[in-house]
DNA sequence: ATGAATTAGTTACCCAGGTAAATAAATTGA
DNA sequence: TCAATTTATTTACCTGGGTAACTAATTCAT
């Protein structure tokens, strides 16, 4: 009985993910930008210029993946990136457009995201959080 | 703050689902899967032989998706799709060697699941469930 | 000091999600 | 009946996740 609540768990958690990511990116288009574009965004605006080794670790993905979302980004205007002291590495920072655009395309967001969680209370909200965490957790997250 | 909350809730979310697919994809791919390709294995085998519309309804997602997933199944053995009464509909069902192997990856998936939620007790994987169904929902489901 | 190992990022190639538009078969309605 | 609409599936094209293998720069160890 508890592999089917297990299965039926994760079964559930695709089907949400996904259809918060559906609705991100029909928000987000608006501005022309794509939910993992837009959380790169959020992260440099909140960290300010950093390396992308500093994105892909902080946004839990894989090196390729930022490099070229990154690729897309900068060829649409909202990054730069410049070679740091270490030749090695490449600092991401917004550019000044992206900086205008911020304070609108991050109101749409959180909209969107408070429409979307506004059946949970605050308490509901912390426990979800708390509950996620202890989920598929190997160790440091 | 609570946008900050919500915020941090999408963000785990996606995290969480990311991590999930890549070790479900791990563990799959010793027999040769994906875990889209098992998920519609798993439905298949619970329901029969069902349509594909049936198929991406069920899973929540486009059409696109599932043509395009059982193709590749289909080339490598997995289904068959076969024309029904309705000439524009393909009935999709499991070929004798995926139902043989059904058993063996079913318990590989179980048990993966099985160590990824276990350090949730029944009773907060039942209010995880609850609280999930509570989120991004519009009306339906 | 220099060769080996590590680190940052890229490239090539998978699978999976989406939308828009097309095709073909069935259904509806005047 | 037969044109218009709907339905099932496909095709083309986009973003985004992954792995494996590569280059180039840096660090480590002898």
């Amino acid at each position: 009985m508890t592999d089917n609540e297990t299965r039926e768990l994760f079964h559930l958690l695709n089907q949400r993910v996904r259809m918060i990511t559906k609705e991100m990116n029909t928000v987000l288009s608006d501005h022309g930008l794509y939910h993992s574009q837009w959380s790169i965004i959020f992260c440099l605006n909140q960290f300010g210029p950093m390396t992308q080794t500093a994105v892909w670790k902080y946004l839990n993905v894989e090196a390729p993946t930022v490099t070229r979302t990154l690729s897309r980004m900068e060829k649409n205007g909202w990054t730069i990136r410049k070679h740091g002291a270490d030749k090695r590495e490449r600092l991401i920072e917004l550019t000044e457009a992206a900086k205008e655009k911020f304070t609108a395309v991050n109101k749409a967001v959180a909209q969107a995201e408070k429409e979307m969680a506004q059946l949970l209370s605050s308490e509901e909200i912390q426990q979800l959080q708390h509950l996620l965490r202890k989920l598929a957790t190997t160790e440091g997250e």
